[in-house]
Order: C-alpha cells, then structure tokens, then sequence
DNA sequence: TCACAGGGCGCC
DNA sequence: AGGGCGCCCTGTGA
C-alpha cells in the first residue's frame, strides 16, 4: 500500500512498508546508488510512495528513468490538514508547528556542518515521515462524512507534486533561434552587456527630446513622472493605462519604449541564457505555493510567460504540440458548486457568457463577462456593479455563494474550497501598526472596515480560485495517467518481441511519448508525437470531463460542463484565437 | 554594499 | 475602492 521512503543511515535511504491503517509491515535499507532501480521495481506493485518533499526526492529518480504513479507528499499534505476546517480537531492540527510546518526553503537546506547543526533549523532528515504518515491518516479520520473530498484533495496536491516535476524535467520545448530573431526584430541586434538595444536607444532619445529632458532615465518612474509634469501633462503616474488616452506627441514613443523595455528586461536575451538550454525552458513550479492552492513558479517566470513570446516555443521535429484551455473555467466552477441549475444551464452553451446572455441575465456578452468576474472578485465599480443585481435575480444560488463567503470573510472566519482547503485567517496584529495605533485598536474606523472588506474580497475569490485549482490538478493527474497509458501502448507496438513480464523492467521513459510540457492555471500543454496529436487532443477533453465528475459527481439535471479548446500546433503563437 | 519596499507590468 | 501571483527596476535606509 504505502512505501515511506525515509531518510536512513549513511548506508543509505530507508525504505518502510506500511498498511492502509498505518501498522508497519516490513522494511529495508537501500543503498542510495540501488535507489531507482529499487523504486523502479517496487513500482510493479503499484505503491504509494510517500516522502517529506517530492521537489527533493523525485527528480534524482526521473533523472534515473525511474517514474513512479502514486505518492504521498508529506510537507504538502501536511499544510492542508494543519489548517482544514475539517480536521481541525484532529491531533496533527492541535499540535505546535513542527518542522513539517517550515517554509519551503529557496535553495535546499545545505547539510549541517562542524558546530552549527545546532543552530539551523530542523533539517527534513531529522523527522519522522513514518509518524507523520500515521498522524495525517488520522487527521483525515476526523472529517467524518467528508474524508472522501479531503482525500481526494490530498491525492490531487501529491498527483500535482509529480506532475510539477515532470514538467521541470519534461521542459518547455523552446527555439532559442526563434526567440533571438524575435528579440533582434523588435529590438534591434542584441548590444554589447550593458548597453540599451538600438530601438530602445532610439525610444529614450525620442521621449528626451519630447519632454525637453536631456538627462532622464526613461526607466526611472520618479524622475519620468517629474517630467511629464513639467512638460504639462497632468498625471498622477507614469503607468501606461493612464498615459493611452493622452495627445501628446510624447506618449507614442514612450509606451514604445516601456513596452519593448519590459521585454528585454524579462524575456530578453539574459532570460534566455538564464532559463534555455539543450531546447528546453525548464522553470521551476511550486505546487501550493499560493494561498488558494494554485501553484507558484520560482524563477523564469513560467506562469506570466508573454504571449510576445510563445512563438518560440516550438514542437520537436515530427512532433507537436496539443494546448488544450479550459473555457471560462471558474464561473463554471462557481455554478457547480453552488449546484445553480440555471448557470449550469447557461453553461451548456459552447460559449458561457453567451449562454447567460441567452438565458435573459443581462443584455451583451460583455456585461456577462465584467459581471461575473466581478462576482467572484468583489468587484463594485463600473459595469460589475451594475449588472451585479440582474445576475443576483438570475443566478441566486451561485451569487448568494460568493457573497456569503465575502460576509464569512469580512466577519474574520474561514471559508473553504469543494475539496476542504480552507483560508487563512486574517492577521490580527493590525495594533502594531505603528503611529496609527492609537485609533487602529479600536474597532469600527474606516480603516477596519476598508481591511474587513478587503479580506471579504479574497475569502469570495478564494472559494471559487481555490476550487479551479483543484479541478486543474485533478484534470492534470488524469491526464498524466493516461498519457503514460498511451506512451507504454506505443513503446509495446514497437518492441511486440519483449516477452511478456517483462516490460516493467524496460518501462520507457515518460519523455519518449506524449507528456505534459506546461501548465498554466487553466491550461495545458502536451508535447506528443505527431501521428498522436489528435488522440492526444481527445484525452484532453475526455479527462476534463473526467475531473468534473470526479469532483462533482455525474452531470445530472445540474450537471455543469468543462469543455476546453484544444489547438493542435507547431507553435505556442498559433494556439491563442 | 546589501536588503527591502514600491511602482509597474506580465500571466491567470 | 477587483482576486491571486513573480520579476524587473529604482530609490532608500542600514
């Protein structure tokens, strides 16, 4: 059932049996250089391998050919049954923090040396996954009714722990080619270390003589803002959203400038000798790095990749790419949840917001769209609020969620996602605050009521955001499955004189077919052979299917959809409508 | 010289 | 006066 692989000796890592209820059933130490081989075997089997911290643990065996289906993340799960409302009276989140509960740390904890172990902070190795296995298994004990959704969610944030790394070792398929034409086509030909390219040169003088400014740094807001006031625009800041709409002969060149500025500094040539190499962007992704159960990305930047970009990335020869969108994936999270029959009816529509202007809500797909984004941001001002009213009589199941869960927050209460992830609470340190404490500590001031209305904003998207997140790991895990389903069919095809048996031995790599190459919140990418591409793309809405019923059971009456849009490409440019 | 906050902007 | 992020740059204070 579960393998915890636990830190051992210097012989080397520990690997102990454990029963579905927790009872030890065998154990044995592993050299460290028989590692994958040994997992590679056990896998057979089908085990779940648990383990303090997948980021560590499994990419040395990916690095080795070894993947495995099933794990436990520990650190991960550990974080969700601390603060689920559903377990909150179980022993692992009555306890005080341990080092199970310490931030995920940037750069690996570097070994302890000579004298200062005891000064750093409990390192992984000193603590006991086989406890803490046992503990989280009783901890999911005390949701009752809904341990099912609690460990539904625990498999799903694991699922995604391996997904993650995958991606990392997968990478993104990426021209460095392409980028550099790109970057020299909008730039001009890339400058010596420490020189603006030629465009962007050009831009800053343009902007210095317009303003009558030899001296200014474009790249300086302070300094930009001080100018543009002197030369008599009246603005309050130098972002280019309020620069758009003003006639001066400045502006043009000046968005130029902060446009093609941004690029070079982000996506230039430095970001590709940073994060390119062999044909690959490899970033690194952070499952449960934010709040609400999306993931983070820890340098490159991989989820704000700029669609300036995307033309870079580019399939392998004979290969494609298969990116697949979930269409307006969080109203159609909101109408599942709160089981609104008739938003789940609009969203039978291949277009949402279509639907909803069809069912008699409101007037244009454009007040369908600002509407229901302001739903589930808190949004009050301009076309949000007005149409607010009329999707409140048209929706009343799916709306009175959103804005009980905005009360729940502005009250200082949690609030939880469909699988039982639950909000922080809000800090309540607000008396520190310095020279405004004397009137901060009472309670009813403007600023009390502006914070409790802030955090009622993000307890409202936190259900709906939260829950989108647990759908995508859930549509990711299934994928992930059944694409190595088809990578082993295939690898069969070809070597039909393997005997059978022994194919475990010989399992092919999960690069070698079709697989995950990058995620992004809603959206995926496989990079898949091309005589599979189709296939491929039929895996992807059948498996989005697949989450939806797994989280929310059969489509009934209420049943909502999760259709998505897949784009069969040579390029990631191609896939955007 | 370094760490940090804030402006600004990219993504969902 | 709209939720969640990461990253670059500048300016400031230790």
């Amino acid at each position: 059932m579960y393998v915890v692989v636990a830190q051992g000796s210097d012989a080397g890592p520990t690997l102990v049996d454990v029963d579905a209820s927790g009872v030890e059933t065998g154990r044995v130490t592993v050299p460290p250089d028989d590692l994958a081989r040994t997992v590679r075997e056990r896998e057979a089997a089908r085990p779940r391998w648990v383990w303090a911290n997948t980021a560590a643990a499994y990419p040395p065996l990916l690095a080795a050919g070894t993947r495995v289906e099933r794990c436990v993340d520990l650190r991960l799960c550990h974080a969700i049954l601390r603060s689920s409302a559903l377990t909150a009276a179980s022993a692992l989140a009555q306890a005080p923090a341990s080092g199970w509960d310490a931030p995920r740390s940037r750069p690996p904890v570097p070994a302890a040396q000579d004298g200062l172990f005891d000064l750093a902070p409990a390192p992984a190795a000193t603590l006991d996954p086989v406890a803490e296995l046992r503990a989280q298994l009783d901890a999911v004990g005390h949701a009752g009714s809904e341990a099912n959704r609690q460990n539904l969610l625990l498999a799903a944030e694991s699922a995604g722990a391996l997904v993650a790394a995958e991606l990392t070792a997968a990478g993104v398929p990426w021209r460095e080619d392409v980028h550099d034409a790109l970057l020299s086509d909008l730039l001009g030909p890339r400058p010596a270390p420490g020189y603006r390219p030629r465009v962007l040169e050009e831009r800053a003088r343009d902007v210095r003589r317009l303003l009558d400014a030899p001296d200014l740094n474009p790249d300086s807001g302070p300094e930009l803002l001080k100018a543009l006031r002197h030369a008599g625009l009246g603005v309050s800041s130098t972002r280019s959203w309020e620069l758009k709409d003003i006639d001066h002969p400045v502006i043009g060149p000046l968005l130029e400038y902060k446009k093609m500025s941004r690029l070079l500094a982000a996506n230039g040539w430095h970001w590709l000798d940073t994060w390119v190499a062999g044909g690959r962007f490899r970033p690194t992704y952070v499952p449960g790095g934010v709040v609400t159960g999306r993931w983070a990305s820890d340098g490159g930047g991989a989820l704000q990749l700029p669609h300036q970009v995307r033309d870079a990335v580019r399939a392998d020869p004979g290969w494609k790419l298969v990116v697949a969108d979930a269409a307006q994936l969080e109203p159609r999270i909101l109408a599942a949840m709160s089981g609104d029959a008739a938003m789940a009816t609009a969203g039978r529509a291949a277009d949402m917001y279509e639907g909803i202007v069809a069912a008699g809500a409101v007037e244009t797909r454009t007040h369908a769209k600002y509407g229901m984004l302001g739903a589930m941001y808190g949004g009050t001002q301009g076309v949000s609020g007005q149409v607010l009213p009329q999707l409140t009589r048209a929706f009343p199941r799916a709306i009175g969620l959103v804005e009980q869960a905005a009360r729940t927050g502005e009250r200082g209460d949690v609030v939880s996602t469909w699988l039982g992830r639950t909000s922080p609470r809000p800090a309540a340190d607000a008396e520190d605050a310095g020279p405004r404490g004397e009137w901060s500590e009472r309670s009813g001031t403007q600023a009390d009521l502006a914070r409790a209305r802030s955090w009622g904003r993000f307890t409202r998207n936190f259900i709906v955001q939260g829950t989108a997140a647990e759908w995508a790991l859930s549509w990711m895990a299934i994928l992930r499955q059944q694409l190595y389903a088809l990578t082993l069919r295939e690898s069969g095809a070809a070597g039909a004189a393997t005997a059978p048996g022994a194919a475990a031995a010989t399992s092919p790599d999960f690069r070698a077919g079709p697989h995950l190459a990058f995620f992004l919140h809603d959206e995926v990418m496989v990079h898949t052979p091309a005589h599979l591409a189709d296939e491929v793309g039929e895996l992807l809405r059948a498996s989005a299917a697949e989450a939806g019923r797994l989280l929310f059971g059969p489509p009934g009456e209420a049943g909502v959809e999760f259709p998505v849009t897949v784009a069969i490409v040579d390029s990631y440019a191609d896939a955007k409508d």
